[in-house]
DNA sequence: AAGTCATATTGATGTCTGTCGATATGGTAG
DNA sequence: CTACCATATCGACAGACATCAATATGACTT
């Protein structure tokens, strides 16, 4: 999943030697269809909300019975928005009792914010 | 736009005290509502492929008449979604005779790449 | 076993969006 | 000015999506 393409237009550090995949042929159809899932799940105002408070929780993590309120909206639909980021592979889903927890998938943020980084910082 | 708190959950590199944007409330309405349209406009295939074609092209540029095909759209199609790209900030449309020619707006571009880099890499 | 509470699922609804054919716009050339 | 070509806009339509009230599920407690 290489989109760094996108942010080498000016990169004078990349030759098609060093870095022959960033001068592959552009996504198929496949690829692209995978990137956009995971823009998808990232494409709403009230999971990008969901997704901030989850990481500026402490620990990192929170109870979904907080944050119904934080981001104004009713109890099926913040369970349906956490479900959604849990299945695009952002969120993990722990259950203690009767709450369920929730924090980053860091490999896979990791993985993401990776594929968007611009060539140059990890070269 | 400091999403940057997505990525920090196991960060032992910034701090309060040095990073203090980092720590703050999580995104208000305003921001997640801006970012929401960025993430929008890179959450579709289509205009995923129109990207990874313009910045694989010659120069990092492409004239519209050569990507109608490419992706498998038609004119109208790739017209609106070349539209709704430079709207969301991320293309540059240039008006070359009867010819519309587009490149990445690098600044914006990297703005973003920016705003979802890892804490560690850009500190 | 029954009650209670947190979460998930269902069903419905209004809105947004990707797509195309048809048509309009605007630049170039003759 | 007219013809032509590339691109944009319009109108329509099907599918996706965010949202909620109502209800089901599942876990703990007593």
């Amino acid at each position: 999943m290489y989109v760094n393409m996108f942010f080498m237009t000016e990169a004078p550090i990349c030759t098609p030697d060093c870095c022959p995949e960033m001068f592959a042929a552009p996504l198929d159809d496949q690829a692209a269809g995978d990137l956009a899932e995971i823009f998808k799940a990232l494409a709403d105002p009230t999971r990008l909300r969901l997704i901030s408070l989850i990481a500026s929780s402490p620990n990192a993590e929170a109870c979904a019975c907080d944050l119904a309120a934080p981001v104004g909206r009713s109890q099926p639909t913040v369970s349906h928005h956490l479900s959604q980021l849990v299945a695009a592979g952002l969120l993990e889903r722990e259950q203690r009792g009767k709450w369920a927890w929730f924090r980053l998938d860091d490999d896979r943020v990791a993985a993401i914010a990776d594929a968007l980084t611009p060539a140059g910082s990890n070269a």
